[in-house]
DNA sequence: CACCTATTTAGAATCATTATAAAGTAGGGT
DNA sequence: ACCCTACTTTATAATGATTCTAAATAGGTG
């Protein structure tokens, strides 16, 4: 039990529901983009177990918060999150309206000239949307 | 009244409510970012007349259909819109959650180099996140 | 003016997300 | 192992933005 550590190192506590959801985000061959409501299946079909939604809300919120996920900018009715954590962007595709990733090896540095005085940059996040 | 010919050669009527919309949308010195709840203040305030929430949100998303408004990409449980519909980026400001705007000449040329067969680019949008 | 269609409107419906408050659990100290 | 307390989970209710509905109104053409 890996995450065990990684979260206890968080200040979560390791509960049962946090370590199923660690399997269902983190043991998987690729990195993906999700919704709450795509989570909430993807746990239903793996797990032979509930997770009540709240729960599923309050976990994401908390990996959210300690780094361990990424929200996605992206005008829909719903929050898209992002198991990859690494600095990347992505293809929107709106007619399929999918997330694609796009690696910063793909798009030239990003510079940004205009300073705001006393602030610093947190995030630079770029949304490339596709037509056909 | 010059909204009557753009409105006219849009294909939407310029009803009253589309005119006073215009009114409060575009003759302002500045441009601005806006949520439905922002226009719908602005509108009570600067106008003697109530126009229904649902008629400002359909006149918002033709207007934008028809390009004379633009959507921002950004993690919000609101929509926000822009006035300034030249190509250009923002900063968000994570404290005082408030938008600001990034010239295209404040930030070097962006080149995907990525491609997607048989998708276009249609456009590019970045979001720079401020913290202090 | 008459007609047809687009538009407006109030209110209801929807749906994602957050809040609530009660029951359960982890983990340290005894 | 047993308490204790704070953290979590949970079902459910509440919230709030947005969309839908169906009836009333208003453009605009003949």
């Amino acid at each position: 039990m890996k995450y065990i550590e990684k979260l206890r190192n968080s200040g979560l506590r390791p509960t049962k529901q946090r370590l199923q959801i660690c399997d269902v985000l983190f043991e998987t061959e690729k990195t993906f983009h999700f919704t709450i409501n795509d989570l909430v299946k993807k746990i239903k079909k793996q797990l032979n177990d509930k997770i009540s939604l709240a729960t599923v809300y309050n976990t994401v919120h908390a990996f959210e918060k300690k780094g361990y996920l990424k929200q996605i900018p992206i005008n829909s009715n719903q929050t898209y999150f992002d198991t990859n954590i690494s600095d990347h962007h992505h293809f929107y595709d709106l007619k399929e309206e999918k997330l694609i990733d796009l690696e910063n090896s793909d798009i030239g540095p990003i510079n940004i000239l205009k300073k705001i005085n006393g602030k610093k940059i947190k995030s630079v996040e770029v949304l490339v949307k596709l037509e056909d």
